[in-house]
RNA sequence: GCGCCCAUAGCUCAGUUGGUUAGAGCGCUACAUUGACAUUGUAGAGGUCAGAGGUUCGAGCCCUCUUGGGCGCACCA
């Protein structure tokens, strides 16, 4: 005979649950074929590496949606897939080949993105099987990569339409360079924090009247202009006065000019304008009609444009330039001052705005429709506030910056006619029409083209990420049946990389909103509400968690006590509580099962007995019976209410506190009076005759032991898409003696 | 500089059209328990819901201001 365990065994069900799920075929929106569509499209984890418990919390929002559409009858479709993350993951190899002594020069282009897919296929099965482990319940034969060959000609596809359509363009402007990745990145991928520096005070040289503060002396090498405020009375005599300048050898001209950007009070009141290595110099120089020197290159060093600085770093050339200004005495004084350092968010390292000739998508055009999306209601942002942010965004975007000196990544379709290109690189030609392609392949001889170095961000393909995913530019069956997409569940972090992109590029390519509510999660925080962080040693590894306490209890533990936008303070001590909640709802199943079929409650065995039908006679209900079915009612339709409006806190508290206290401690606990003496059936076979007997004993028993049932089974429903595993282990032991039970709870129905 | 969030029990947080006695987890106290579960149960302590003012029959919730903490965007050269 079947024996009921004692305790709830995670370990050895989980994975053994998960493997039947997929292989039955219950992942796929098909089991509901007649469902109106519900569709999440993962956020693509970086091929980079691991999944940190962030990624368990996400997968956990979009999972329990899921399974609870999938309740519901709908087609249901948790789209997979994982991003190529172009910088983090070349760097990532780089770094492993740099161990093992391989330069990636040497190694050439191919064989080092040959190398990066070796890496892709090692790690991203690793980052699959986790997302397994947390229980995504995705529809595996759907799974997409950002650089597999359908998202590959999507992207393609998608520059193609941009540029015909003059909303990419190429250009030598200022970028946001990181000499340490050696590529340009886009304005939002610079992070700011502030930094003690000093502040500067001096003259270029002892003929030139103005005194300028800087904290980058050796930028001052690239400067054409001095710019004051048009209201600043001490300078107003050298307005659009022309000066020629020699800073320790470099001669310059150097004009004053008055723009409304500079700050009186700051410094000297005037500053000197180095157009090529700040962006608002750049502005200022177009307005002025500036001459623009590159005073620094790619690799942070100083050009010959410098002098005798040319070839040292940075900071170097700061430091010597500081010495020759003090032993000219043209330093006037230096001070302390906090300011903010552009750094690389991928490395961390210091950026040089320089200008560089790179590929732009015009942002103004594609804005106003992203706005008027959501302005409108038609995609719906939750929280509600987040909205503003996006707006913010929108209204101060500038061109973004698609190109990257990388290798790793979708490779720019555009081609140059070798006969035509060869100054282009440096001197940022116009080419004629015969002499650029943008598209997939080039007319005629292919030996005649060279198709451009660089790739696009990896932004760029995400970005079409909720539709490329499902076949666009095709129009398949999956495209016209799933998109739009229902929600993006995703971090508050990456609404502009990557939620307002989206929007743009669907709105632009598809004509449709990409999906109709965007669900914003935050961070996971620990216990104490800090941040995560290798240094701090408070990382918490979802796996290990997984192992420990099972995927319910974390999933419970992440939901519960969180809410959208808001981030999350979590430790073991929450994850155990909610293992011990699975271990009760195992244990309640146990009793019932147990009491149900007449088995022993010692040792475990199942007895004979069985559920003919679920048929509550209303006349033998006692108060304990209607206040529980009551109360059950009310569950289903308060839960239902909130998880429709994305309160899966509430709904999770609610599902845990009617369950333990009031269905596990009042009822179960008034059940076992209406069951009979147990002791009496045990020990008395007199007893157990009589009860027997009793004709209405009889009637309320099995009354009572339907109630249990029921309440028990829908409980188990409600609770499936927060804790998948453990309702399914129960509802298994369940169909043994209960009729009509789905095979899986997950292809059951939410409410009957 | 612009904007956002937070301040509720010892700790971490829920509390969404304003409506009984403000909740959960963990922690704490006392007791119980061979009968599903000690990964348990019962009972309990613990809150002037940051402060001040306002709207209202009624405010943790709405409005204004103050204080303290955090974040985002922009950026000072």
């Amino acid at each position: 005979m079947k024996t009921f365990k004692k305790n709830w065994e995670h370990f050895e069900t989980e994975s053994k649950l998960y493997n039947h799920w997929e292989k039955s075929g219950y992942f796929k929106p098909e089991v509901n074929p007649d469902g109106k569509p519900f569709v999440i499209a993962i956020p693509p984890p970086n091929v980079t590496g691991k999944l940190h418990i962030g990624h368990a919390y996400g997968t956990t929002l979009q999972d329990l949606m899921i399974r609870y559409h999938r309740l519901l009858g709908d087609a249901s479709l948790y789209i997979p897939g994982m991003d190529h993350a172009g910088i983090a993951t070349q760097t990532v190899v780089d770094k492993k080949l740099r161990k093992q002594g391989i330069n990636k020069n040497e190694l050439g282009r191919e064989k080092f993105v040959e190398e990066v897919w070796k890496w892709k296929e090692e790690y991203g099965g690793e980052i699959l099987k986790q997302l397994r482990a947390i229980g995504a319940s995705c529809d595996w034969d759907r799974e997409r990569f950002t650089l597999d060959e359908g998202l590959s000609s999507a992207v393609r596809e998608a520059f193609v339409h941009l540029y015909k359509k003059d909303l990419i363009y190429r250009g030598e402007y200022i970028v946001n360079w990181c000499p340490k990745c050696g590529t340009a990145i886009a304005d939002d991928e610079v992070e700011h924090v502030t930094q003690k520096a000093k502040l500067y005070y001096f003259k270029y040289d002892t003929n030139f009247p103005i005194t300028i503060a800087t904290t980058r002396p050796e930028t001052k090498f690239g400067d054409t202009a001095v710019a004051v405020n048009p209201g600043d009375e001490r300078y107003k005599e050298f307005i659009d006065k022309e000066f020629e300048i020699n800073l320790d050898g470099v001669k310059r001209t150097i004009k004053v000019i008055a723009d409304r950007a500079v700050d009186k009070e700051f410094g000297t009141g005037a500053v000197g304008v180095t157009p090529s290595h700040s962006l608002i110099d750049w502005k200022m120089a177009e307005d002025h009609g500036l001459s623009k020197v590159k005073v620094i290159n790619e690799y942070g060093k100083m050009t010959s444009e410098a002098g005798r600085y040319e070839g040292m770093k940075v900071l170097e050339a700061r430091e010597k330039l500081v010495e020759y200004l003090k032993s000219s005495e043209l330093l006037e004084k230096e001070t302390d001052i906090e300011n903010n350092l552009s750094i690389c968010y991928r490395c961390g390292g210091a950026i040089e705005p320089l200008p560089s000739l790179q590929w732009f998508v015009k942002m103004k055009p594609l804005v106003e429709k992203a706005k008027a999306a959501v302005k409108s209601g038609e995609i719906e942002i939750v929280p509600k506030r987040f909205e503003k942010v996006y707006f913010h965004w929108l209204d101060n975007i500038r061109d973004w910056c698609i190109s990257r000196q990388l290798w790793w990544g979708h490779r720019i379709p555009v081609f140059y006619r070798k006969s035509a290109n060869l100054e282009f690189k440096n001197q940022n030609l116009k080419l004629s029409k015969d002499d650029i392609f943008v598209g997939e392949t080039p007319p005629g001889n292919l030996d005649d083209w060279v198709q451009d170095e660089d790739v696009l961000d990896t932004w760029f393909s995400s970005g079409l990420w909720p539709f490329s995913t499902l076949g666009w530019p095709k129009e398949t069956s999956d495209y016209n049946k799933f998109y739009p997409t229902t929600v993006m569940e995703t971090g508050y972090d990456i609404i502009f990389f990557w939620v307002a992109r989206m929007i743009m590029m669907g709105l632009e390519l598809t004509g449709k909103i990409p999906f109709k509510t965007v669900y914003l999660h935050g961070l996971v925080r620990d216990e104490q509400n800090r941040k995560m962080s290798k240094s701090l040693g408070n990382v918490l590894d979802p796996l290990d968690l997984i192992a420990k306490y099972g995927t319910d209890a974390l999933r419970m533990a992440l939901i519960v006590g969180s809410t959208p936008g808001q981030d999350v303070a979590i430790g073991e001590s929450k994850i155990k509580g909610y293992r011990n909640f699975t271990n009760k709802i195992w244990n309640a199943s146990r009793f019932v099962s147990l009491r149900v079929t007449d088995g022993d409650l010692q040792s475990g065995e199942l007895g004979e007995g069985k559920i003919a039908d679920l048929n509550i006679d209303e006349k033998l209900l006692t108060a304990a019976d209607k206040k529980i079915l009551g109360r059950h009612e009310e569950i289903k339709k308060t839960v239902t209410a909130h998880i429709n409006k994305f309160q899966f806190s509430l709904a999770g508290e609610e599902l845990y506190e009617y369950f333990w206290h009031e269905f596990c401690d009042e009822y179960i606990e008034a059940s076992k009076d209406q069951l009979g003496s147990v002791i009496a059936r045990k020990n008395d076979e007199a007893i157990l005759k009589k009860e027997i007997a009793a004709p209405e004993g009889l009637a309320m028993t099995n009354n009572t032991k339907k109630i249990l049932i029921k309440i028990l089974s829908e409980s188990l429903v409600l609770m499936h898409p927060y804790i998948p595993f453990v309702t399914d282990a129960v509802w298994q032991e369940l169909r043994e003696f209960v009729p009509d039970l789905a095979d899986s709870i997950m292809i059951s129905n939410w409410l009957k």
